[in-house]
DNA sequence: ATAGGTCTGTTCGGTAACGCACATAGCCTA
DNA sequence: TAGGCTATGTGCGTTACCGAACAGACCTAT
């Protein structure tokens, strides 16, 4: 069984393909190993690839001029890279930074631009994951204005932990305070809360989550919502939903 | 000469379609006016038309569960609603209201989705002004975040301005207040320091802009953002791009 | 064992918002 | 001309951040 047939149907968006149809587009694809660290997309630049997660985790960054950048979003298996292509545009909007180690399927930004149009469908599920993203985004600006620091910290977590499928992350509060746009001090108090409350623990860069519910009830409601959002969206209809069990290269 | 054909060439993105092109799909229009407060979406609700305004301002508005609404941003002649039919869902995420009264270019959502498989390159065009409206929901979620309030007000005028076509505004401080997510006072205070800067001047409900520049080197980087990245997409070749005169009913 | 790096905790003063309450000022109508 | 409504201004205490600096704790390497 070669490697790209073992990464068949272990992700999210695909696996609204049928069979058929998944094999088809997988072929076009090569299964590529996601560095912690590597870079897939800068912003302004021309992206090459459109990546489609199997395993890990890359981070969706937005920087205005002037300030760092920030995270938008989390993208795991149950997302892709770079929604700009989707919508006919090669510039990327964001970086993309793998921020946990695994595996994508990638393909060519032009050889996906041409499967778009030639797999029935296909646009209708994306252009919902756009719409997805999109409210994703419209959540997060609100998120931003009306939110307090430990309850956002407590949905990044609980994004993380997701897509990780892990209750252990690897993340330093340095790299967290980053991604929320915030000093490092902010997330050492806030952390600090989520720990005397027995939600976390955490120590070097290992955070252990061991009260996944209290941490959804730290949280704000946007961690809930978009899910929510995601799932209502994404399963509505007319797609041919089916779970591949998933294998991976050693 | 009919009120559709007088509002033929008003709405920026519909200028970017040919003259056959746009003389079809107008036909399928109907022209209506826009009443200050009248509501054209509601997050949760099937969207029943698209509009295309060709005079006046709505305001896109993000509701998060326990906050007030939020303005995203402001519609005018340079855009469209609702661009989740663009992207094939036809539920709302967000809220839309007219701010200035005007007219608008309306379509049913069912039409408008038949039209944009129809006619040539709309959907290119389109796709291209979701991935322009994404980019300024970025710009929001980090311009929250980051900028302050002065700031942000400033922005928030001159996106009035632009759309408006006019130096005076006929919004209170309670409005702008509301728009974008914080007190009254704030906008009074804020306001109060750009009025001592001689750049606007205000009262009752009625605010000036006196210092078009002055404005904009007070408003954060994300106006020219926005407007740069506009410009940039949806003219970046592939285009028919041509001007119309306006006329308008009276 | 010691040294240097990385991660986390704490402290200090400052500021931009907040909530609440009340005061003034312009406009409209009776 | 008085009364009432709406829009704007102000004042006071509180809070959630900020920037900067430093202290301790732990890990690894020489």
């Amino acid at each position: 069984m070669s490697i790209i047939q073992a990464a068949f149907g272990s992700n999210r968006l695909l696996n609204l393909l049928t069979d058929s149809q998944r094999k088809n587009f997988v072929g076009s694809c090569e299964l590529i190993n996601l560095h912690l660290g590597d870079v897939l997309a800068v912003p302004g630049d021309t992206v090459a690839y459109v990546y489609f997660p199997v395993e890990g985790i890359i981070s969706w960054e937005k920087q205005i001029i002037g300030s760092p950048f920030l995270v938008v979003t989390l993208i795991g298996n149950e997302g892709m890279l770079c929604i700009n292509s989707l919508l006919g545009v090669d510039i990327s909007p964001c970086r993309a930074i793998v921020q946990k180690s695994g595996f994508a399927l990638r393909i060519p930004a032009s050889t996906f631009m041409h499967q778009l149009k030639q797999i029935a469908d296909f646009d209708v599920i994306l252009k919902r994951y756009a719409y997805v993203s999109y409210n994703q985004v419209l959540q997060l600006a609100a998120c931003n204005l009306f939110h307090l620091l430990e309850n956002r910290l407590a949905r990044l977590l609980l994004m993380f932990q997701d897509r990780a499928q892990s209750d252990e992350l690897h993340v330093t509060q340095e790299q967290l305070a980053e991604m929320l746009g915030v000093r490092r001090v902010g997330v050492t108090k806030a952390a600090g809360s989520l720990q005397r409350q027995n939600l976390i623990s955490y120590s070097r860069g290992n955070v252990i989550i061991h009260d996944l519910n209290g941490l959804k009830a730290s949280s704000c409601i946007c961690y809930q919502t978009d899910k929510k959002n995601y799932e209502h969206i994404m399963h509505a209809q007319t797609t041919h939903a089916n779970n591949v069990p998933m294998q991976l290269p050693s």
